[in-house]
DNA sequence: GGTAACTGGTTGCTTTTGAAACCAACTGTC
DNA sequence: GACAGTTGGTTTCAAAAGCAACCAGTTACC
């Protein structure tokens, strides 16, 4: 049968395969050695780079969605790898910030990550660096402007 | 605190949700409005590409695990989409092609899938096009060359 | 100040995924 | 031709993801 689609000049196969096997691969650093699964990795990065946070805005950073959240930050606290304080100004939420055990946890895993994303880039020139990271750019922001057509016209929100 | 790590600059971070943007964006198409789910979708492409297959090469060709093309394969002849004749040489194995009303489907989504690539893309140049799959196949080729060494050299097999 | 709509966050439930056990059939070796 | 090891494919079970309901607290409006 003639067809003009083959999945290995198929974007969205390409893509979805690449981000498995990078998961996969990267995964076993944290995961097996340390018990933190991918949402858990998540958190504490961006815990471990903007300091005290809401589970929302943690949410808003890394594209999670609140439940994901919600139990990664479970989990942590159930390590005391977090620390959870009440929030003056909206009784509903809560700050979160890495605890002294998970500062230490993230700084054995963060080197270890970095010299597996070096080993990954290595085939990967300076330049064709920032063109990977550009296109990556252009494509989530034309794919941002095909859900809002999307959903345009659908008739009062 | 101080880290070199932003999720922003992080390539699985930026690939994964790269990924699933896509294929929510995409998996419209075929899943809400005819109710193929993605394993599916790739085994339709795949048929549609090479005519008659054992699920083993399925599962090659579309790097899914043996599993997911057993059930999606199942999901397909449930729905005789797909039919299956026994394999003389190995009767374990079954050979696999697209039914009549398999082609027909296959013929009525893949023009809208094709025309949604074509909106993805559009931002991109032909050249650029070029540059991301050449980009994506260097980094599958590094990831598979560090699964390699990471499993060699421990211990005999 | 009371009530309706909304929001941050958690919980419960259903659907999806993945790993490993499993079955039947094939291959090689003796 | 019997036995060990392998392979194509399915099933089973447990972890994970996604959805919707939910609770408590907040905002907006009359």
């Amino acid at each position: 049968m003639r067809n003009a689609l083959s999945l290995t000049r198929f974007l969205p196969y390409r893509c979805n395969t690449l981000a498995r096997k990078i998961s996969v691969s990267l995964s076993r650093i944290y995961t097996e050695r340390f018990g933190i699964s991918v949402a858990e990795w998540r958190v504490l990065v961006t815990l471990a780079e903007y300091g005290e946070l809401q589970a929302k805005q943690v949410g808003e950073l890394t594209s999670m969605d609140k439940v994901q959240v919600s139990r990664a930050v479970a989990g942590l606290l159930d390590r005391e790898l977090l620390l959870r304080r009440p929030c003056e100004r909206d009784s509903r939420a809560a700050l979160l910030c890495l605890s002294a055990a998970g500062v230490r946890l993230y700084q054995r895993i963060e080197p270890e990550v970095l010299a597996w994303e070096q080993s990954l880039l290595a085939p990967l020139a300076p330049a064709e660096r920032e063109t990977l990271f550009a296109l990556i750019d252009k494509l989530e922001l034309q794919l941002a402007g095909m859900a809002d057509r999307a959903t345009a016209g659908q008739g009062p929100v």
